[in-house]
DNA sequence: TGGCTGATGCGA
DNA sequence: CGCATCAGCCAA
């Protein structure tokens, strides 16, 4: 098995970061039920020249703070009052980059997921989009700043899965309008001809 | 196509 | 303090 570390998360380049997460898988252990599956869609932020980031000009909250911290650990917000939202913090210390993970292709203990989102189908909506594959994963704000690194809650692996960019979508970012010009950025992955991404806008 | 939902982080 | 604002989702 082949966990994802430090390594992987405290390098400089986001946006690299971003697309070599597709066909990485996700994993949660969470009340003793293992559950997860292959990353098909991310989007990226960046803590410079990127509006769209919570850390944007240096900008330091009691929620933001995790993103300071080096890469490799969760950080995990609630958005609209009712979505919990998984970004990965990447970067060295002080640098704060994350990267949204917006949907994966179920694979394991698919029956847990779909207790947990109240569905039974084996549909895309239960895994794509943010607030849905973390509510399948089991994923909420009590996950704030946990390492990635420990295999042990949530972890991410590389199973030899190596998506070539022209299997690689990019687009601008979701609902993020606020941030203008950054807004127009092409920062959204997505596997190509996956069925399993959340709809483009 | 709206309504739901509540923490967050601004400006008074 | 109050209040506008969300890195969405679901039922119609």
């Amino acid at each position: 098995m082949n966990i994802l570390d430090t390594s992987f998360y405290q390098r400089e380049d986001v946006v690299q970061i971003g697309r070599e997460l597709l066909g990485k898988y996700l994993f949660t252990q969470i009340n003793g039920e293992r559950t997860g599956g292959m990353i098909v869609e991310t989007e990226v932020y960046c803590h410079e020249n990127d509006w769209a980031c919570h850390a944007h000009s240096q900008r330091r909250t009691k929620r933001t703070e995790i993103m300071y911290h080096a890469g490799g650990v969760a950080y995990v917000y609630l958005c609209y009052g009712i979505h919990h939202l998984f970004n990965i913090i990447t970067n060295v210390q002080d640098k704060a980059d994350a990267v949204l993970i917006r949907a994966i292709e179920p694979l394991e203990n698919i029956e847990i997921m779909q207790k947990r989102r109240g569905l039974n189908s084996m549909m895309p909506q239960l895994t794509a989009g943010p607030g849905a594959m973390s509510q399948a994963l089991g994923i909420t704000q009590a996950h704030y700043g946990v390492s990635l690194t420990t295999g042990k809650l949530i972890w991410l692996e590389d199973r030899g899965m190596q998506v070539s960019s022209e299997n690689i979508i990019a687009s601008p970012r979701v609902g993020i309008g606020y941030a203008g010009d950054d807004a127009l950025l092409p920062w959204r992955f997505r596997i190509k001809n996956n069925r399993w991404t959340s709809k483009a806008k």
